[in-house]
DNA sequence: TTGCGTGCAAAGGTTTTGCATGGCA
DNA sequence: TGCCATGCAAAACCTTTGCACGCAA
């Protein structure tokens, strides 16, 4: 019989990601379920994080610190004019919703024939903290 | 005495960064060189990439693919309202000059207090081209 | 001569893979 | 019972670092 079975482990995975709903490393998952009690290892969390990133569940981002890579779980709801940007200095993440950004994804796919992936797209900058700390 | 020196590797990695003009691996620039005739070492690629970054000569980014980082050579004039578009299907990289984007960069500065920093950033997508074949 | 730059090899960290075992259906 | 999922360990990668030597100034 072919398909998937529903284990422990992937469900402790997918359940920790929905709870959390923000961004974090296979390294993260591990520690906190381990702590939960629950037994699982680092390779299992990245074939989990595979199979669920294929199949739209969660997402994979890759923070350009050389951090290793964040995975996120997806609501359907949220797909949508949800950027996210990365203060270069301090390395927060900041998700920003905002409507401008939906008009710049229809700039972007009228005039350049690109359709933007905003959940996969993280926008490099300084935030206000560190901008003001640099003056 | 203080300062750099000014050595054949690091004058060889700079000329094929200008040459090539686009984004570049660390593996691939060892491998030119060494086609090259030229005598080099990853490790000295990456030191020498490390402190062009610092200088502000050349600009590292990193690619949500997993591919490693990429390093790109920054003429002065090209700072501005210039963003990257990656196809997530066929891994092509579009570099987009446009007034829209200026005006994105200014609208989340004051609305959001960030200062984005464009060279950095990757825009995640589909391209026409792509997007024509799936549909 | 001084001390930065280089090459080599080893180390560090993240992600992947092989293989035997365990668990779901 | 039949397969898929898991754990462990080893491997594969990318990147960084230590150390002795070479080379620019």
């Amino acid at each position: 019989m072919r398909g998937e079975y529903s284990t422990k482990q992937r469900g402790a995975v997918l359940e920790f990601l929905k709870d959390a709903s923000r961004h974090i490393t296979p390294q993260e998952i591990l520690t906190h379920l381990r702590e939960s009690g629950v037994n699982i290892s680092l390779a299992t969390i990245y074939r989990t994080l595979d199979k669920l990133c294929t199949e739209g569940v969660v997402r994979k981002m890759t923070m350009g610190d050389g951090a290793g890579s964040c995975y996120q779980y997806v609501a359907e709801s949220t797909c949508h004019s949800h950027f996210h940007l990365k203060c270069v200095e301090c390395g927060k993440l900041i998700h920003l919703s905002c409507d401008f950004l939906a008009n710049m994804e229809s700039h972007i796919h009228k005039d350049h024939g690109f359709t933007i992936s905003a959940g996969k797209t993280v926008i490099y900058g300084k935030c206000s903290d560190c901008e003001a700390i640099n003056k």
